[in-house]
DNA sequence: ACGTCTATATATAACCA
DNA sequence: TTGGTTATATATAGACG
């Protein structure tokens, strides 16, 4: 009578990668859930960062972070330089640089030019050049002061960030002394992200636009 | 006679900040084992990439990646602007622009304000700025051709990175489409790591001086 | 600090709505 | 894709060496 068998349990499964490809989606999202859940309670319970990101089988990215992830990973890989990253490699290049006062100078050093060597047809190359989607791969005889201001911008830009990231760092040493943060105690701690990864050929398509389709670099 | 009661079990605990320190610091080792442990199972099982990064109570950093966490940390960057971050905005307003070829005109455009504009004057100032360890701090009439050519050779360190990090993603791609990694079965995927935290004065006094030790950017 | 033990709290595999 | 149920596999709190 009562033989029903409304569940068979939960049963143990291999380590293993799972075939079954609905099934794996379904398991990567309790799982992920779950791991999301453990990292909570280890920052509630004993007080620490922690940062975890994570690519969905469909290349998806999620994350969770306390205080957020960004500071976390930036704190890590500030401290555990990967040798190989621009933004190390950059900063480094540039702690010693007053980057404001360069595009000061840069800024002097074109209109000076401006008015000095800017004929007719050099004007007319840089419209030509701007309105180009690749325009530098036009001939350099033709590259302009557009470009040239696009790169004072940026470091514009990137002073500013670089003053932000200075403070931040002076912060986080003053604060590394203090009791961390304050728990509510009720519900999880930390942020929960999940971003979309252009997985369409168009992020290709961007990666192969960003070198200006261009197969290798000049390095 | 066999009253004894070796064990009380696992009690049930409130996820709130624990306040024994020595305690803490137990829960935290086992809750990260397990924590990674989980993250490995969840790479193996899904196939899918995972980063985690922890600073424990003693700000000490340890994590787990697979393949590696340097890897998935910068896959994550470059899809996630931090918004504040340096590299990632200048990386931004730098995709439709070939640093070298800016590189190139900025030179020209430097020795031709060499021969037309530059007196006797300007070449003492510019001097006299390059030897200052603090030169930027001077007033930018004393700003020369030199540091100009420091932004131009860092550009072109950033390009040739901006290179290596396109040719990656590229690998990235076309390795998504097989099969992750082989599991030999025994034992957890991935990487641990444990890096010290450099919280020695010098660390700080380095940080101080990135901004040349003044207290506050100009932002 | 780390490994072991035991009893129990949790996480979750399979199924279903 | 998300959420609930059930039975079971795991994780882990507390105590000890």
């Amino acid at each position: 009578m009562a033989n029903k068998k409304p569940s068979i349990g939960r049963q143990k499964i291999k380590i293993e990668k799972i075939p079954k490809k609905n099934h794996l989606q379904v398991t990567f999202s309790k799982r992920r859930a779950g791991l999301f859940k453990k990292a909570s309670e280890l920052c509630t319970l004993c007080g620490v960062e922690i940062a975890i990101t994570v690519f969905s089988p469909a290349n998806k990215a999620f994350s969770f972070g306390h205080p957020d992830v960004d500071s976390v990973m930036e704190r890590f890989l500030n401290q555990n330089p990967p040798l190989n990253s621009a933004a190390n490699r950059f900063f480094e290049a540039h702690r010693n640089a007053n980057i404001h006062d360069l595009n000061v100078q840069l800024t002097q050093v074109l209109s000076q030019l401006e008015g000095e060597k800017m004929h007719g047809e050099a004007l007319d190359q840089v419209r030509k050049a701007s309105q180009s989607q690749c325009w530098w791969e036009s001939p350099v005889e033709e590259l302009g002061l557009q470009e040239l201001k696009q790169v004072r911008d940026a470091l514009e830009e990137l002073k500013k960030e670089v003053m932000i990231q200075r403070n931040k760092i002076l912060v986080d040493y003053s604060a590394n002394s203090l009791p961390f943060f304050t728990v509510n105690g009720i519900g999880p701690v930390g942020n929960f992200e999940a971003k979309p990864e252009t997985s369409s050929p168009s992020t290709i398509t961007n990666v192969n636009n960003f070198g200006c389709g261009h197969g290798n670099g000049m390095l």
